[in-house]
DNA sequence: CTTGCCTCTGACGTCAACGTCAGGTTTTAG
DNA sequence: CTAAAACCTGACGTTGACGTCAGAGGCAAG
């Protein structure tokens, strides 16, 4: 029933990130991992999937204590009202986060903009 | 010709960082800032907005020696050659960052909209 | 003029997300 | 069979973005 498996060097550098910071995510129960006999750590093929989102949690400015919690109901899809509540809370906080990029993509585009005119056209640099 | 000027604790309620944080961008290089008579820091109005960019810009992934030399040129708008690749590199990284963070949030929704489903309509949890 | 709040400059403390090293076992390639 | 490469568990080190405390000076109000 089960698909391919990974070893943690496997999954570290199909998910981008080190070694360490797996088994950090370990450690802070953001992802669980099988063991085989020998002890080593055993990821089904989806783990792959679960490290870029928990990389895209920290990247929307969560926390490891604020991310634990949400994990388990990514892979089981059992929720709690109480969940509930902090996934919208946390779904909020991504779109503030979305919303201040995008403004700051168009801040940074805006002055790409003049600059690349003002090169183009030989002037040394419009302002006011 | 100067519009309103605040001092450092008026700055951070309206643009929403601690003190600390203003002294610690300056310290950086970040944020510049004219001095009282006695000595104390004294910021255009336009500051508020300056210091929400640094804010997005810490967001989105960038640290202090990144942030530096871009911001004397969103001041002046004078801006070289080189940096234009720069300013165009870290956008490129922001698009990246709110691709992830779109993903992040569509993902949180299929959660939740699964779960208030279920919970509408009284089904234990739906899975597979 | 003094009381209370704001500001100043150091300087040390903190916390999260890893990096890195030590010392040992396991797996794989030849 | 053996050597290299990957893995294991601690455990200490690092870095950035501030927090916090100490000690001193500035400024509007009564």
């Amino acid at each position: 029933m089960r698909g391919i498996t990974l070893r943690i060097g496997e999954l570290a550098s199909q998910a981008g990130v080190s070694v360490r910071a797996l088994r950090y995510y370990e450690e802070q129960g953001l992802l669980t991992a099988e063991r085989s006999a020998s002890g080593q750590r055993v990821y089904p093929d989806n783990a792959v999937e679960q490290v870029k989102l928990i990389q895209n949690l920290y990247a929307a400015g969560l926390a490891s204590r604020a991310i634990e919690p949400i994990m388990p109901c990514v892979r089981t899809g059992e929720v709690t009202p109480e969940l509930l509540d902090r996934l919208m809370a946390e779904r909020a906080r991504i779109e503030e986060r979305i919303g201040g990029l995008v403004e700051t993509r168009d801040k940074l585009d805006a002055i790409i903009l003049v600059v690349a005119e003002s090169l183009h056209e030989g002037r040394p640099c419009p302002r006011d």
